[in-house]
DNA sequence: CGGTAAATTTTCGTTACCGATCAAAATGCG
DNA sequence: CGCATTTTGATCGGTAACGAAAATTTACCG
């Protein structure tokens, strides 16, 4: 293998993995001048290993699921300040359970700054944010993955729950009814939802106040059995009562 | 949320989603002038939201595990080919199970042009990468996720696996000794393995040329319990006694 | 060692993008 | 409605990136 065939595979891969480079940083990384590089990009281009734009080249798109990854960014930033609070609240070394949703995703994200955890999951992404830090041990659950979110559903996956008991439960959820029942649109999903609630000893809900008072068909449970709700905002007077009745800290970011 | 806002939100998820986006398609996109645009993502780019770049905006790199990333990208060229070759041995309708490795991560993109498929993997980003068919039924075994390759291994693993029966089987390997011996680092990987080739009806071997002489641990299996291997040159003579008496099909791409 | 081909650098005129500035339009608010 | 503020559009000189072509170096092979 010649010495530009090394150079080109390598710009694929620092390309790919940093989504975009320019024509300076490679050249300076390569020690050659930026007209080699742009010989490069431009042959690589041709043949569509990579997408050449002005000033550098970036990796050509091969994500098959973008509806998914646009709703990911809806809402980004309270999602973010949420799961920051909820990382805040989780002691190291703790055991967890972690189930849909993409503010739990962010959760994840942020519990990447803990040194030990044993995190339990039925998420997909969860497992595979968790499983880039060495302190933790990272286990999913088996069972059916639906399509919509990368959960993992089905009798298999509650048999799979049933067999750990956590500290804690990190639950996201569609909807919160008027008299703070819990309700969720997909009744395998709720399943889930039940049996890792009933095998933790602390619950914790993580969700925007958006979705206080949005629909949904299945009621998973009462904000009676949460132990704390973490939220970008209260969600309102109108929840005020129940969440008091069923003595639920409240915890909101900013 | 003012319009701008909107935007400034809109160009973030299309950022994100295509990984770099140029001044001009944004502007024609938002139907704004480029002037316009230029505000948006040098304001955006000193909140660290988006990477500025001559020419138009990528994506920061959220991402955590790069070292992985960067060695998927090894081989990409015959890894695909060889994926595209045992997509077009494996019929629609079909039951598989597929295993870990950056090979068969390929085989899985390959294989979304199929219309319906039944997959059982303990390999994450199989699962994540099939999910985006509607047309396939996905399942993930339970487990100890790895860090290293986000494959899903243990004793619950095996479990599962044992659950099921399926037409074919998808086999990654790390080595193929002189004598045929197919190795592999892991133990608990190689149980695993075990346990698909058992309940497969075919056994389908995915390998590059460069795997056969390389060495490894632990003893797999041999070349005799695969049906068809699939590679992207022949592996040399050294083992073309021991694949003859193997009774082994041989697929090379190109 | 010499000759040939491939790869890289150098040079230079051309094109595309940039930021600053100011004017125009839209928006918000009393 | 009318004023203040924010947002957007237009202009322009300056700069960065571009491709083409020639010059130079490197690699290869007998």
């Amino acid at each position: 293998m010649g010495k530009l065939d090394r150079r080109r595979r390598e710009i694929l891969e620092l390309v790919a993995s940093n989504s975009f480079m320019t024509i300076d940083s490679l050249a300076d990384h390569f020690s050659v001048t930026p007209q080699t590089i742009r010989r490069d990009i431009n042959e690589m281009a041709e043949e569509g290993l990579i997408a050449r734009y002005h000033g550098g080249a970036a990796s050509v798109s091969t994500t098959e699921n973008t509806a998914y990854q646009d709703r990911q960014v809806l809402n980004l930033g309270s999602k973010r300040e949420i799961a920051k609070l909820v990382a805040e609240h989780i002691p190291e070394g703790a055991s967890l359970f972690i189930n849909i949703g993409t503010t739990n995703e962010e959760v994840a994200h942020a519990l990447l700054g803990h040194k030990s955890l044993k995190i339990i999951t039925n998420n997909l992404h969860v497992a595979e944010i968790c499983a880039a830090n060495q302190g933790f041990e990272v286990i999913i659950a088996g069972g059916v993955v639906r399509q919509r979110d990368f959960g993992v559903i089905g009798e298999a996956t509650i048999d799979f729950i049933n067999q750990f008991k956590v500290d804690y439960a990190i639950i996201g959820i569609s909807g919160v009814d008027e008299d703070g029942s819990l309700m969720d649109f997909d009744y395998r999903e709720v399943r889930v939802a039940r049996a890792i609630i009933s095998n933790a000893r602390q619950t914790f809900l993580c969700t925007d106040a958006s979705k206080f008072g949005r629909r949904a068909m299945v009621r998973l449970g009462h904000l009676s059995e949460i132990d704390a709700l973490f939220t970008d905002r209260h969600p309102g007077p109108v929840w005020s009562d129940v969440i008091r009745e069923a003595d639920v800290s409240v915890y909101t970011a900013n």
